[in-house]
DNA sequence: ATCGGGAGAGAACGAGCGTTCTCCCTCGTT
DNA sequence: AACGAGGGAGAACGCTCGTTCTCTCCCGAT
């Protein structure tokens, strides 16, 4: 019984998002991905030639998802001051998800950024991404200067990742948002 | 000619704490640190009897470390929002140091903690630490919440140290200090 | 019915790792 | 001088991992 590529491939990312994600890139064996995605370690090669091209598509998936559900959070909201905020909201969301695990792009970073120059370059495509868009939400909130916010806002995000990561509490997105609001108080124009 | 037990000991640190920090901990191998630290691999494990223990003994130097620089940059202040300040001075200094790598709690959070306690563990020991020391400052500086103002301010921080991390650049430093400005103006007392 | 190609299961291989063991040398004590 | 404890160098061991190979079976084409 033959399972079609397409679907095969897709069990077979899912199998490594939760797997890399859940324990870490380097903790998780291309074997361990082999029995939980129910594919041949034949047919798993073929699909990805190496485990450094299946750590690049279990990136790219979760930059993929990533932006999709911060888009989802972001059309919750029309006001210009609301869609900042919606980033927030979002982040809250994700934290209370039950197998929050942090940034799946800084952990990586953490594992492998020093010794793999792709994971590397991928994780810093994913925070690019991230800053325009808080960009763009800045400017079209009309700050003065929208490239600060962003970064203002952009500290907040991360350090409310990493501190809910570690700290296991969803807590710090609640912290984030508070602060997010006074910066625009004193950023953007009353 | 045999080394005496405590230098021998500092040695294998040193190379523990260079090695571990740059490459990550599972990619650095106990025979990287015998061979950079010049100690033979019995007298290795004599004095740490398991990789396990070396790391728990390269991330409690980190923390001590960690809280001597701070403290000498919070020494250089005594006006309490000066000192308060003071903590984006300590991260833009740390930021501009040639081997900078990141926060090794975070890193060895993301290759580690789903797999280690003991170093989830020590990894929120650590920034219990830094969030206490906030709280003293916000305080200390009059603060109507110091939680609330400490952890506006370990957000900020945290977000500056990956964001530097992962783009290479010092600049959230200054960013960071930035909205810290903006956020005392708001939280403390005029 | 037969043949061939492809897929699955899993053994095999080579490398690297953490850890231990062996062998030999040194050196302080008697 | 003889000896024994201890230390250095590195081989060895057992395991895991990424990757490849072998063998077998199924299934569609002829």
């Amino acid at each position: 019984m033959a399972i079609d590529t397409a679907t095969a491939q897709q069990q077979v990312l899912d199998a490594a998002d939760r797997l890399f994600y859940e324990r870490g890139v380097q903790a998780v064996g291309m074997d361990a991905i082999r029995a939980a995605s129910g594919v041949s370690l034949k047919r798993l090669y073929q699909l990805f030639p190496s485990k450094d091209k299946l750590i690049e598509a279990y990136l790219a998936g979760r930059n993929r998802q990533w932006e999709q559900m911060l888009q989802e959070h972001l059309d919750a909201a029309t006001e210009p001051r609301e869609r900042i905020l919606a980033v927030f909201d979002f982040l809250s969301a994700w934290f209370t998800q039950r197998d929050f695990r942090g940034c799946a792009f800084i952990n990586s970073f953490g594992e492998l950024g020093a010794i793999s120059p792709r994971v590397a370059e991928l994780a810093k495509q994913h925070k690019a991404g991230f800053r325009q868009a808080l960009t763009d939400l800045a400017q079209t909130a009309g700050a003065a200067d929208p490239d600060q916010l962003a970064d203002h806002l952009i500290l907040l995000s991360e350090g409310a990742i990493t501190t809910s990561a570690i700290s296991g509490s969803p807590k710090p997105a609640e912290r984030a948002r508070e602060a997010a609001v006074l910066l625009m108080r004193v950023s953007l124009p009353t």
